[in-house]
DNA sequence: ACTTAAGTTTACGTTAACGTAAACGTCAAT
DNA sequence: ATTGACGTTTACGTTAACGTAAACTTAAGT
């Protein structure tokens, strides 16, 4: 059965996201469904771009950089020149990645300070709250250390 | 000198950004750096906020995001109660990282095959491309498979 | 004294990525 | 036949994160 189809709703719900968004997605041409009448009808291939896409957007890509890279499987770009620049995008792509996951191992350790020192405090029963912060919104000007 | 002190111009070019990109950050209390008559004077713990602001957005953070991770160095909060919010803020905020790390993981498999293609199709000379696609802009409705 | 560089505030403009609402079609079930 | 559940198009609204520009001020160099 290579030729399952998906409603709109049926994705939506799978993904988390809004019907609004896949339209959304289809209006900037990032998928384009099969219609039935006129609903909407969704092949494997579309799920899989908008599994790309939600992917993209978890590591914080634009849409168009999902759409860019969604086109790196496309075979319509594949003359010898893009070919060429096409691995150079996938080596910027790669180099960026990597510092990603140097940033979120950062605040990973950043985590384990964080959370030591809650539980220190904890275990302490340091309150130190002396004055109970009666201002409600000091225009939050006021900023602490680090 | 543990005193030292930065430009917001020498901050922004260390950083890549503008100053009117900084100066934004402390609208939106942030930052909030010292003055010396009308220029802004910029902390090491200042620099600091800044380093983690934009980690936190190469990684898809929004800033208030990146806000609610600097919280967590501020010993204001520290409460009990909400020390054990953060601790839960904390754990949450992990799970979001190990599931970036993945789709990192899965996107440089993906780069990984890409290039495969590319320079195997370099190699085999494979240039199709027969009508040399006449068309400007075919409104783009026309996707591809994957 | 003049220019240049860097800084300032205030305010309006912009782009991305949807949300929200109106107003309507379709089909199965009661 | 009507009520929902689900779908559709069209269009305006919204929020975040700055960009851009105008119209100064201040400090430093020549």
């Amino acid at each position: 059965m290579p030729d399952k189809t998906y409603t709109i709703s049926a994705l939506a719900k799978e993904f988390g996201i809004t019907t609004r968004t896949i339209r959304f997605y289809e209006e900037k041409s990032m998928i384009s469904p099969m219609r039935e009448g006129q609903k909407r009808l969704y092949s494997p291939a579309d799920r899989a771009r908008i599994k790309l896409i939600l992917r993209g957007k978890r590591i914080g890509m634009t849409l168009q950089e999902s759409v860019d890279v969604i086109d790196m499987y496309d075979p319509e770009h594949n003359n010898a020149d893009q070919l060429h620049a096409l691995i150079n995008v996938v080596k910027q792509r790669r180099e960026n990645l990597r510092q990603q996951k140097k940033d979120i191992d950062d605040m990973l350790a950043g985590l384990d300070e964080v959370q030591s020192l809650c539980e220190q405090a904890l275990a302490t029963g340091t309150t130190d709250n002396p004055t109970l912060t009666p201002n409600p919104n000091p225009n939050k000007a006021d900023r602490k250390p680090l």
